[in-house]
DNA sequence: TATGAATGAGACTTCATTCAT
DNA sequence: CATGAATGAAGTCTCATTCAT
């Protein structure tokens, strides 16, 4: 796909650094810590397909070496071995999604809405997506990579549902839900997601699932149905 | 754990058979083609013990042989090769499941009942057990193997997806379920039991899940909270 | 050199196995087993050849296993990996030698006369042959192979100078050796025959040694000078 | 151990040096060609401890150029590849050693002193010290250096024969020597001195040897007994 | 039918060498 | 001159599959 486009991209601008002074701003300073930090991506994005295609033990580092366009051996210059790539790889594509867990905003509309826009942004960001994916991927090679489910768990799920029975107990204290003891298991607030995301991996083709549809029958079940829409 | 009982329970009358006499009377009731059978099941067993403990790619005939306590040739006495060999054990293992499914009784006490009855056997069936492991195997491998994938969602989820709809739709008619879009979404109904299958799996040891209470919960939140108990 | 020599040679003795009774005494059973132990004196010829030719790291299992006329895989059914083969063969081939050290005669005649042959032994057994070679591939490896230099030093070495201080001790007491110290450094008496085996494998070429001569004057040295020969 | 010695020592003259100005007074005596000639030994230095430690086949230049404090790529400006590096590397540390063979005082006392004396001096500069390792390193891959093994035949070993050879007559000459034949096997003279380099390298932790000692009863055996010590 | 020794393609990993900076 | 990131050939080892017994 994107074959070697750094080397072939910007040799002039590389060499002007080599004659004179640093470029100063205008040209984004294609020097060689960049230029090793665009490998280390593409090498983590191939990887990341690769692994989500054909699972960790099926992939070929062969093969994720030609698609981020470096040779076999550049592989070993940011990576121990193959599990450890495994490993770095899911943090760092998970990192991001932490980051805006914390950053959500404070409650501040009705529950409800908090929760429909965060299933929104669950729905655009992740459910279809090679976000998605990377779900399935963890689920699947998560017995093997106990360090990798630990991570997640540590870094996602246990924030994520920390997030969710913080909301819950607020929408019990304002009435919003009825069911108090669903504080007690948040993971019934985002089962659905969690199913729809693993749904769209495999049975798309067979019975295509309207997650947005689904989600919102979900809330209702939770709310009580809404009058106005 | 049951290593090699095959090989080890029959040795002589296997030899007996090769040098051409009938094993008349050691053991009657296990002529040619149970044996063969018994092999074939031993091997599925172990297969499905080594396939779920390290996925399709990374599990050794040698070992899923050793575990059968059968050489490595025999297994390609039953099978064509390690793809198909997965393929047809994931079906010989689903197809009970499926008899039980098709031998569900019909629907005599209230809704609620036959759907806790159903979620308890689910529990004690699924969750935590082998088959459970199962479902995150296919889900792992699903990608890998479309066919599987198919044989599951067509033996499996669609037909789960159908009786569950079918029995939502009776609880809409007697008046137990309130939200008539449920029935649009059966998949929401079976939605926490499954991530409590995954959960078992990956997160157990960081935090163990009271699965039963949690879907006690949820059908709370579907049928309204229950008076007597 | 020996390419597949078994497999082609016995075809039909094997198969004549397989129809009837063993072959009683006749043909010298080329079943299993002993086919399996021509594979692998194949191979510890082969590995040999090639350690000794190039050193361990240099030498490649690919050209052990094209030498023995076995498959690349066929080496590990034998051997756990390239250092164990190393140590293992090293042992192997030493054993014999240890045999023999083992088998010598009690001492009969003079003390020169048992050197005598002893040396004349080694010129033969020893000297410009495969094993010479072996004597200089420990010498070689022996720092990075600690446990093949115990096992020389143990089974070969110590072995050695206690024989040939009993004998110096011997040639004391029967007044065949005037230099009672010698006693305390048998080294000295089997170090031309060492330097003998290292000059001939390095500088032969360069400068032809006789090596026999040269043992002859220093048992002279040592016995003092032979009035007929 | 000596890490970056000279990366360390001369960062700003080095990067002066680069921009085009004279590192006029900051290092008078350190111009480029001394430089080059200190980077140079530190690479053969530092060469030599990793080729002995390991064999040629297995030192990685990796670990040279760390040794050595210069960068990979450095190497390649002193030495054309790893081959003609380890060539040239034994001519260079052996050079000295054939100019001390050559500045060899003229023979002026009795011949016992001057082996002695020289035996003493080989004691203390070969027997256990790195130069001792270097002949077990020539014993080693002379066979796969065929150039070194000529190298090291032709300026030390010939030579050194010839010496002893010369030493023997005059002791013969003298009387001090009895053994005539002796002189047609100067190997017989050094022999022990070379099994204790070995012995050293190989045996030492198992049974220490007094090398000092054996040489002594070696050379009474030749001269005869001392009276006077 | 059952066996398991043998095979060899193919995977991961290393490392001598190059070259833009 | 010096650097060290990048390369890719080559090596070790694994394992699905075959086949003579």
């Amino acid at each position: 796909m994107t074959k070697k486009p750094t080397k072939a991209a910007t040799p002039t601008a590389a060499r002007a650094d080599a004659k004179g002074r640093a470029p100063a701003d205008a040209a984004p300073a294609s020097n060689r810590a960049t230029r090793a930090a665009e490998r280390r991506s593409a090498i983590v994005e191939a990887a990341m397909e690769e692994f989500i295609a054909r699972g960790f033990a099926a992939t070929r580092l062969d093969d994720i070496a030609k698609r981020a366009g470096v040779a076999k051996g550049t592989i070993y210059l940011h990576f121990k071995d193959k599990e450890s790539m495994f490993e770095e790889l899911v943090r760092t594509v998970i990192v991001p999604v932490v980051a805006k867990l914390n950053a959500l905003p404070p409650p501040t509309g009705s529950v409800r809405d908090l929760v429909e826009a965060f299933a929104g942004n669950f729905l655009k960001e992740v459910i279809g997506t090679r976000r998605g994916d990377l779900v399935r991927l963890i689920v699947a090679e998560g017995p093997r990579f106990p360090s990798v489910a630990d991570f997640y768990y540590r870094e996602v799920v246990s924030r994520g549902i920390a997030g969710m029975r913080a909301l819950i107990e607020l929408g019990i204290a304002r009435g919003e839900i009825r069911e108090k003891n669903l504080a007690r298991y948040p993971q019934i607030l985002v089962a659905p997601a969690m199913i729809a995301v693993i749904w769209q991996s495999l049975f798309a083709r067979h019975a295509p699932l309207d997650a947005q549809d689904m989600l919102r029958v979900h809330l209702d079940l939770i709310f009580g149905e809404r009058r106005t829409t």
